[in-house]
DNA sequence: ACTAGGTATAGTTACAGATGTCAATCTGT
């Protein structure tokens, strides 16, 4: 049973969550949570570590104590330390902090003056209105509480792609090891690139006497068996993903697998196809009257409808079936695609790494350019440049360009848009860099016609290049902005300046029908990592593969050009 | 709890702005 790298992160951040609520030394918790971010954006898996005897405690942030804590949940699976902090603190605590204006101060007092420990608890509380009478909250606490939760509540839960990716190919990995499976394949949602994965659709062929079922439902990750059959089985992971498992004949494979790919509606309108020209379309193949006509490969259903192969991400019933049948389906952008990432950061802010050990990085990505983004003064947190110490990076970018080989450094800012609109370093400071990446960090909940205003005045700024996670959403946390993003996708095209695909986790922001419309409107957009570490360039994958939902191809990408090919292009959209 | 530098202990991305309550807590990467 492999304890992976984001179990152990979790447990990092629940343990700072409980000390918080414990009102804890600050640098403590702070302790932890660097340590569940370093864990969270590593490639390489601590428990291979451990095997290995490597030393943990060479890991920046990862001391004596730490380093111990690892090891103790790679070889037996769980962590003392937070199991005791459980029974002081009721765990179901952090679940509150999540609540949009809890922190661990009024958890805490939620807990002790109305014996608070559940979402459910809260809910109870505020409906009776009990929680006004708590000092510090009041009627319009109470009221926030109430909204947010039954939002909540009524959500189901679901995984960013990129943090369900890891357990997927765990799972992958020891299902093609049992004897007698074939092929492994993850249909559904994860196949089809979605920013969020319900549940997991697993695909399987394998010979008849294979125990693949068994073999499946024993799975050391597995916490409940929800039920098994001789060809499928559900089961519910312990980090509460749901997966089901599907054998299928090998001669069925292909049709299975696009049946099991979805989406639903694309499948009902590729149904309709074949009823029209006299075939029935199902799990088990293409079948006229009795006889199978197509199933074994996708590309054979696909053409037993008259169609070409269509890609699994743009299945969504969003054109994708007129297009191919006009043969007018786009040629999507691909990871190699990419020639560089115009959005990190470095140790100067918030990042973990220095500018050469980013550089690096970025050219081990396979990428050519890498411009350095950091965040401007008045995003305090992060450490945000004022005007001097921006200075100061841009010489040593200028310097280290001169050693460099193989790899170029951009001299970039992502700057804050102020609540006005107004970009918070000056214009004559901008018109120096390559290139100007504006977002919003604070206030993400004017109303529509400010927050679109807002957004729309910074790109008029007269340097401004990208505009960084559009819509400002983090997929478990925060709802995107309230604009009008039609609007401000055509005052790109007008303004002549770019959209970013962010490729994080939690952003993959813009999303995917937005994106479309950009395409359509003739913005290009930008992949970009958003690096805050050596590690972060892992993540482009995901914002290919949400760009390739948006039906993008390599032209539309801005970072697919070549340098010489992109300057004149972030020049244009700086007045000099 | 980590790191550095020293074999103990100090210093640790740090603070403005908003909210909503009446002083403090939460948010932001």
């Amino acid at each position: 049973m492999p304890i992976l790298n984001p179990d152990i992160a979790r447990a990092f951040d629940e343990i700072a969550d409980l000390l918080e609520i414990d009102n804890a030394n600050p640098f403590r918790v702070r302790a932890y949570r660097n340590a569940a971010r370093l864990i969270q954006g590593m490639s390489t898996d601590l428990h291979t570590m451990v095997e290995a005897g490597d030393d943990l405690k060479e890991l920046p942030g990862i001391g004596e104590d730490l380093a111990g804590k690892i090891v103790e949940m790679v070889t037996t699976g769980h962590c003392s330390f937070l199991e005791k902090l459980e029974k002081q603190t009721p765990p179901a605590l952090t679940e509150l902090l999540k609540v949009p204006g809890l922190g661990p101060k009024r958890v805490k007092a939620l807990w002790h003056e109305l014996n608070v420990e559940t979402v459910e608890h809260l809910a109870r509380a505020a409906r009776e209105g009990r929680i006004r009478g708590i000092p510090g909250f009041g009627e319009k606490s109470e009221a926030r509480i109430l909204e947010t939760l039954q939002a909540h509540l009524a959500a189901i839960p679901r995984f960013p792609i990129a943090i369900a990716a890891p357990y997927v190919a765990a799972l992958v990995r020891y299902l093609q090891g049992v004897p007698g499976v074939h092929r492994v394949v993850v249909a559904g949602s994860f196949r089809r690139g979605k920013d969020t994965v319900g549940d997991l659709d697993v695909l399987a062929t394998a010979t008849a006497d294979s125990l693949v079922m068994t073999r499946f439902t024993t799975y050391g990750d597995v916490s409940a068996v929800l039920s098994q059959g001789p060809t499928r089985a559900t089961v519910i992971l312990r980090n509460k993903l749901q997966v089901d498992l599907r054998t299928v004949d090998t001669s069925a494979y292909g049709a299975a697998l696009h049946y099991f790919t979805g989406s639903k509606t694309h499948n009902i309108a590729i149904r309709r196809l074949g009823q029209g020209i006299g075939l029935k379309v199902n799990e088990y193949g293409l079948f006229r009257g009795k006889e199978r006509v197509a199933g074994e490969t996708e590309e054979s259903v696909y053409a037993a409808v008259g169609l070409p192969y269509i890609e699994p991400e743009l299945r969504e019933n969003r054109g994708e079936i007129e297009a191919a049948r006009a043969g007018r389906l786009p040629k999507l952008v691909e990871r190699v695609d990419l020639r560089g990432d115009l959005h990190s950061h470095s140790s100067a802010t918030d990042g973990h790494h220095s500018l050469r050990e980013m550089a690096a990085a970025a050219q081990a990505a396979g990428l050519e350019y890498l411009a350095i983004t950091e965040h401007s003064r008045h995003l305090t947190i992060a450490h945000g440049l004022d005007p001097v110490r921006l200075r100061r990076q841009m010489e040593e970018i200028d310097a280290l360009n001169g050693e460099l080989q193989g790899i170029t450094l951009l001299k970039g800012v992502e700057v804050d848009i102020l609540e006005d609109g107004s970009l918070d370093l000056p214009d004559t400071l901008l018109s120096d860099l390559d290139l100007v990446v504006g977002a919003v960090h604070s206030q993400f909940d004017l109303p529509s016609d400010r927050q679109t205003a807002r957004i729309l005045r910074a790109m008029d700024s007269p340097c401004f290049t990208i505009l960084a996670h559009p819509s400002g959403r983090l997929l478990s946390s925060r709802k995107p902005m309230n604009v009008d993003m039609s609007r401000i996708i055509r005052h790109a095209r007008e303004r002549g300046c770019f959209l970013e695909i962010n490729a994080q986790p939690e952003r993959l922001d813009l999303v995917d029908t937005h994106i479309r419309t950009a395409k359509e409107e003739g913005v290009l957009l930008a992949v970009n990592s958003d690096a805050h570490s050596t590690q972060g360039f892992a993540h482009l994958p995901f914002g290919i593969q949400q760009a390739r939902r948006g039906w993008l191809e390599k032209q539309e990408v801005l970072n697919t050009r070549s340098l010489a090919e992109l300057k004149p292009l972030l020049a244009a959209t700086m007045v000099k």
